[in-house]
RNA sequence: GGGUUCGUAGCCUAGCCUGGUAGGGCGAUGGUCUCCAAAACCAUCGAUCGUCGGUUCAAAUCCGAUCGGGCCCA
């Protein structure tokens, strides 16, 4: 694969991702300033991930604001795939769609597709998949939301409830559909072929429009969940994508929970912290010092950079100090590295305790079945 | 149920026809070099060749059975 190809799949990232090429390539809109500005006033907030352009573009979401600004609400609607741990590229939409909910005082659902990645992972079996359902659900919670507004849907747990909803979507989607959507073939089991409706059925859950924050990989479940909404007499889900976070190691795909090296767990100790960052973060720094403090570090492509930018520093002025000292040549990659380690275990401090009381809490979240 | 095809280290794969206990690539690990990482260079680990049995002095290689995967037909 030559440097300027790259692959976004749901089931597969790979390569530098072009991101107005893909824009381009999905059929979406690229988030536009007067778009931020109008979320910058219905929320009086100026999101950073928003601002950084984490999140880039969007399906509708425009129509989704102007509807709420007519006292017409809305829902909230994300998921992960549980194939391992949760790692803190997860992270990135389930924290942006906290701060969705808090601002617009709307439910969420989260769901948790443990029969997909049964079906996509050919080693993992459907108890494995159930169990990291479980634990990344614990850190799903441990970002504070409201169990009044927010409900977790465990696909092989609330089937009684999705089915009737996937079983509308699925007559209406034929094979040919998604073999263009996702490149099925004669050997793709039939598990994979009927699980989209199931992925789309949280999206008709309530009888609202729908708002979901996610990884730019997922949309193409969402392009036939939009293609069929109307003729199951339902609005189109409207969506809003971040970009995808990249590994440890470098650019050149996302952050994969399969891949041990390239990725820092939300249940990684300080220690472990310290030692994946500073032995694989891809660096942006120059061969060696004389010649970084003469020429200066790439933070653009700096993944220690990246991650501070994307997630651990909030704040712009800190951010564009380490920037700016980083592309002056007056930060080292070691110094820069050190400031994220400090950020991630700062985080994860918190965010540990708080996975911890979510073994508590976990029931109150759990969709129940009707 | 019938046919067909495949099964070699974490992954991909050579070898099988013409039997003499396995070679490569990626990855991984360690080292050199770097403020780190990458790159580069050096080194190392790792496979009783799906399983059981047969033929043979000798089988990943031939034969039989069996298990598992794929596809086609019913």
């Amino acid at each position: 694969m030559s440097s300027d190809e790259f692959i976004v799949t749901p089931w597969h990232v790979e390569g530098d991702i072009d991101y107005d090429k893909l824009i381009e390539k999905f059929g979406t809109q690229k988030i536009s300033p007067e778009l931020l500005e109008k979320i910058r006033s219905m929320t009086n907030e100026d999101h950073f991930m928003l601002r950084r352009g984490i999140f880039f573009s969007h399906r509708e979401m425009n129509r989704i604001l102007e509807d709420y600004e007519k006292g017409n609400d809305f829902f909230l609607y994300t998921g992960r795939g549980p194939s391992g741990h949760t790692h803190i590229g997860h992270l990135v939409p389930w924290v942006f769609a906290k701060w969705l909910q808090d601002k617009f005082n709307v439910n969420l659902y989260f769901q948790l597709t443990d029969d997909e990645k049964f079906y996509s992972k050919t080693n993992l079996t459907l108890e494995e998949t159930k169990k990291f359902a479980y634990e990344n659900a614990l850190d799903f919670i441990a970002l504070g939301f409201n169990p009044e507004k927010t409900k977790i849907i465990i696909n092989t747990k609330n089937i009684q409830t999705l089915y009737p909803i996937a079983a509308q979507v699925a007559k209406k989607i034929n094979f040919s559909n998604t073999k263009a959507t996702f490149g099925f073939t004669n050997e793709t089991n039939i598990g994979m072929i009927f699980y989209t409706s199931l992925q789309s059925a949280p999206c008709f859950i309530e009888d609202k429009p729908v708002l979901i924050p996610l990884g730019v990989d997922q949309d193409p479940h969402f392009r036939l969940t939009r293609d069929i909404a109307q003729k199951i007499g339902k609005q189109k889900p409207a969506l809003i994508h971040n970009i995808m976070i990249p590994a440890l190691t470098g650019p050149g795909g996302k952050m994969s929970a399969s891949e041990e090296k390239g990725t820092i767990y939300t249940t990684d100790t300080p220690d472990v912290v310290k030692k994946k960052i500073n032995k694989y973060a891809f660096s942006g720094g120059q061969p060696d010092i004389e010649q970084h403090r003469k020429l200066g570090g790439n933070p653009d492509i700096d993944v220690s950079y990246q991650y501070l930018r994307i997630f651990f520093e909030p704040d712009d002025n800190k951010l564009k100090k380490i920037y700016e000292d980083y592309k002056s040549g007056k930060l080292l990659s070691g110094e820069l590295k050190a400031i994220l380690i400090e950020k991630i275990n700062e985080f994860l401090k918190t965010h540990q305790e708080k996975r911890e009381k979510a073994k508590q809490q976990i029931e109150q979240f759990l969709l129940e079945n009707k």
